[in-house]
DNA sequence: CGTGGGTTTGACTATACTCAACTACGGTGG
DNA sequence: CCACCGTAGTTGAGTATAGTCAAACCCACG
């Protein structure tokens, strides 16, 4: 569903590559530019004044990001792991001409939208464990990973998930053990996970 | 800052009205057509299957809604009031073809996204009190309401507000008392409020 | 004037946050 | 290759907060 568009092959772009933890741009600077992910993980989030952030969504490759109407950026990216991307000039309404690139850009500022709405939904579960079992099969479909027995990698930190779902750390790492007594995951290690493992290997049984 | 732009000049449209809670369109539908509301309230929501909903957001004359990338609908949307619309032909990437209206779908489909995302800005604060102090700046802000010693009117229902919030209505009942004790609302009646009446009328200051 | 849905209030419970200490892992340098 | 250190993650105890269930209230509507 991503990737294979290549409306904007008349707007000039170039390579970047970025290594985990660099700031692609900041809230607050000027829109000049957008951006596709080739490789890695992304993530956009804005930075609260009491030291909090919110993630507004991780991208994976293939998704656009930074098309906004505005001026100035109203939140940040940052890069996840060590990420590839194809920069391109312009962005928001004005800065590509043609009727495909602006055709690309509606699309893009609408998978954006879908991906916001979806995050939204995913935060309306009352209950962390609904939260984080939503996530789970968020990543799951996002990764193309069998929702059940699949090997699931998650790049970000466990203080990133926490602020993507509106958790505390502490919080996560209890529903994440809660979820791993119930037999639904098995946590091999802080980023690398099974999706419901039938019996499977040692131990996924031991806890019921 | 909305309602002016008109780069849907050429594109087929009509007008239409609807009648307070009437679905505009229904989650599942194929997509059509995309809307500019001209007068009243509209909400895009998702019913969930515990029987609970969550509302994605607001909308005021001048705001575009209905444009998605998908072929059906992720969300319905109603009529909070009664509202006037103006519908157009075509939606997402397909079904119009200048350059201007691909750059004004582009242009919606990013205000679309700045919304859900400072909706999202607004669910990720822990607390109903502030969740619902960052409600009332909103609409302050929407309605252009002085947010001190304004009236400001919410067309919409508590449950519609708590759906929006991801609160329950008891909990948003209680916190609207709340800020009403402390000085920072007055409740005129289930609709109607006065932000930060200043000593103001009678029972301002009571429970302080 | 009567009815009914939306709203408010109350009591109780479950849940997530806070603060704090402990542990495990990964990266670095000897 | 191993030891060290620092960060990220986990665990624990106590508390505040929002959810749940239930009933009363009030306004808007017919």
């Amino acid at each position: 569903m991503y990737g294979l568009r290549d409306d904007f092959e008349g707007v000039k772009h170039w390579r970047l590559t970025a290594p985990k933890g660099r700031i692609i741009y900041d809230e607050g600077e000027p829109i000049s530019t957008f951006y596709r992910v080739d490789q890695g993980c992304v993530r956009l989030q804005v930075n609260r004044e009491d030291g909090r952030r919110q993630i507004l969504a991780f991208l994976f490759p293939g998704d656009v990001f930074g098309v906004e109407s505005e001026v100035v950026r109203r939140a940040a990216a940052e890069a996840v792991t060590r990420v590839e991307l194809t920069c391109f000039q312009g962005s928001g309404s004005g800065g590509v001409c043609s009727a495909d690139a602006a055709a690309g850009l509606a699309h893009a500022a609408c998978e954006m939208a879908t991906a916001l709405a979806t995050h939204l939904m995913g935060l309306c579960h009352t209950g962390a464990e609904r939260r984080v079992r939503w996530f789970l099969d968020w990543a799951a479909m996002r990764q193309g990973c069998d929702p059940v027995g699949g090997r699931l990698d998650l790049p970000m930190s466990r203080r990133d998930i926490a602020d993507f779902l509106g958790l505390t750390p502490e919080t996560l790492s209890r529903t994440f053990g809660r979820l791993e007594a119930l037999g639904e995951i098995r946590v091999l290690s802080a980023r690398r996970l099974v999706l419901r493992p039938r019996d499977g290997g040692p131990g996924a049984l031991r806890a019921a």
